[in-house]
Order: structure tokens, then sequence, then C-alpha cells
DNA sequence: GCCAAACGTTCACTTAAGTTAACAAAAAAG
DNA sequence: CTTTTTTGTTAACTTAAGTGAACGTTTGGC
């Protein structure tokens, strides 16, 4: 289980075994149902994810209708706005399906950035990395149409056509159900 | 000049008299002329911003045409994908205005981290924080028609409308420029 | 195993954005 | 100052997504 996270922080850089087991000492793997919520509008949460396995989604409710808005799975981290900016969120988080995650606030990072202070290093990268392929995939959103971003979904991320109810993954792609429905039978109309 | 960087910075910690020497020292103002290009499609740059004074935008060319995917202004910080990525841009970085830039490069911040190892904590902070905001930006765009997002615009950003072609503005919003042409009619029309 | 809820598809209709093109206005270049 | 070029508006028409509703299917709970 800490093998997956061990193995992408290699990526950037290889972990000493005094640095692993501080981590471990940590005590941040937990597993989830799928369906368990963990944040919901309103709440000041502190804490932020990595996703060992499994899937989870934030969402807005609005005017009663649910608006996801991202999926992370294997190997993605996601931070919560509220976390940062000390307001209440304004979106749910939940488990799409049984998953496993790591589970870290701000005061853990603390304690091991001082012991480490390489981590700060990774964490510091990581984020700027992340940031930077958030705006990218942003760009690809605008510069895009509603077809042109469920095929270019079809190419990155084929998997969550498996994993995910399409009606959250229409609004994930900025549609309705039906027009995602639509434009899944138009394609397959048009290959015949 | 630096003021606006001190004041900026001073919201996260203030400096110290040493760290805003070290900063100076590190000569990193710049100054630009309106429509001076700073990064083309194809490079590999290695340099990340933060204005002082002015405006940028990113923006790609598909099939002949410029889309706009970002505007930066006072007190923004951007750093393009490709610092990040090692990869060839897939966008252009040009001037809006004449404009008072910071240009910055990994060893530089690396020097400036190894002598006040603070600053790596500044950057990190920020960089998660523009993340978060990153991502809220996206979820905003993602549950909003275009005109919902025009109507955003002109609560969270004003000044842009008067500071930017709104050609520009149009691929920013994600719409063409005769869609916002419209959506500004429409909307002046139901105010009478 | 049955029932209710959730999910996905289809359809007819509405609405808004994309397209193409012409033209006006403003800004930049000479 | 005049001429281009860039920018913005308008209009007619096309295209695709939104809407509301019906219906079939799948899923999960009991």
């Amino acid at each position: 289980m800490e093998k997956q996270l061990f193995n992408f922080i290699a990526k950037y850089m290889p972990l000493s075994v005094e640095e692993k087991e501080a981590i471990i000492e940590l005590d941040i793997f937990r597993n989830y149902k799928k369906g368990t919520v963990l944040l919901k509008e309103g709440q000041y949460s502190k804490v932020g994810y990595f996703v060992i396995k499994g899937c989870i989604r934030s969402y807005y409710v609005i005017d009663g209708e649910e608006k996801t808005t991202a999926f992370y799975t294997e190997l993605d981290s996601f931070s919560p706005l509220c976390v940062v900016n000390n307001k209440p969120s304004e979106y749910y988080v939940a488990c799409v399906e049984d998953s496993i995650l790591t589970v870290a606030n701000p005061e853990m990072e603390k304690i091991i950035f001082e012991k480490f202070p390489r981590f700060e290093t990774l964490c510091r990268i990581l984020s700027e990395e992340l940031l930077a392929k958030s705006q990218a995939s942003f760009d690809d959103f605008k510069t895009s149409s509603p077809e042109q971003r469920y095929l270019k979904l079809l190419e990155t991320r084929p998997d969550l056509l498996q994993r995910v109810p399409q009606h959250q993954l229409a609004s994930y792609l900025g549609m309705k159900p039906q027009s995602l429905s639509r434009i899944r039978k138009r394609l397959v109309d048009q290959h015949k």
C-alpha cells in the first residue's frame, strides 16, 4: 500500500529508509467505502488527499443539481480550496469507488517538513507542476467544443468512462447528460 | 517598483532587510513594451513571471486563429508549463500593455532558497494557493453558460474589459467575438 | 426476488452559440 | 493627414446544446 506512494515520490526523489519510516509513522492511510462523503458544502476541512487506489470526485449542488467538476484517481492528489483559504467549502467530495487514500493536514506537513526539509521542496515542485497542468487542462477546455472535450477524454482518461456514471461525466465535460448521450450516438452513427 | 513586490510578499511573511537586498541583487525587474512577445510556441523557456504593472496574456494559435486563455495583471504570477515539464511551449505569451515584470528562472530560485529557506515555504504556499484558485475558476467555468461567464467577469475583473480587446476576451470566455458582442447587446437591451 | 430509485436513451421543441459576410469605427502606420 | 489594419457590430442562416418528458434498463435495498 505504501509502495504506490513511495514509487510515486521516487520519480521526483528517492527516499531514504528513515524518511519512509517517518511517513509511515504519520499513519495517513485510510480506507473508504464507495459513496462515502469526505467533505460537505459549508465545512471547514483541513485535509488534503492522495489517491492510492480508487476514485473520488468533487461536485457542487446548484439548484438541487449535482455538478461534478473533477475526478481524482490513482496517483492524483487533491487539496480542497477550503484547506487553503479557511473559508467554508463550496463543494462536496465523495468516493466514486471503494478507495484507499492518504489523508494529511498542514500540521502533519509542518512536522515532516521540519524533520526532512526535502519534503517541502518535493511539495513545492509537485504543486507547481499540478498548477501548470491544471492551467493546461483549463486551456484545453476553453478552446474545445463539447464534442471535442468528450473525444479528448476518450484519449486521455478512457478509464473514467468505465468507472464513473455518465451523468457525472457530462457535467465534468460541461454539458447535460442528454447532450453527452446524443454526442455518443452521433459518433457511433458516423462510424458506420 | 520593488515596493509592490515586497508589499505582496509581506501579506504572507514580512521580509528582513537582508532578504530584500538578496532579492534586489538578483536583478529581476524588467520593462517591456506593449506587444512584446515573451514566449513563442515551440520554445523551451525557463522563466516565470510576476506582474508588477501591466498585463500579459497567454494564447494558442489554432488553425491560424489566436485563442487567448489567460490574462495576468498586477500581483499575478505565471510560470508557463514548458518551464515545468521541459517540453516546447504550446502557446505564446505577450504583453497586452507596457509592463513591468519580474523574470526569474529555477536556478535563481535555487540560489535564494539555499540562502533563505523561508522563500521556498513562501513559494510552496503560493503555488498551493494558486492551484486551488485555478481549480475553482475552472469549476466556475464548467458550471456556467457563456453569458454567465461574461457576467462573472464583469464582477470579478471589470478592469479587463477596459484593458483588453474584446475579441481576446471572447476566447478567454470560451466563445466567438460575435457571440460576445451579441451577449453584450442582449444585456443592454434587457436593461431598457 | 421484488420494488423503488437511479441511470441512460430518445424525441420534439426551444434557445443560444457558431458561421459567413458585410460594414462601421477606431487605432496604428506611413 | 491619409491610408491600412485591427477591432467591433450586425444580420441571416446553420448547427448543436438545453429543456422537458417519456420510456426502458440497471442497480441496490429490503
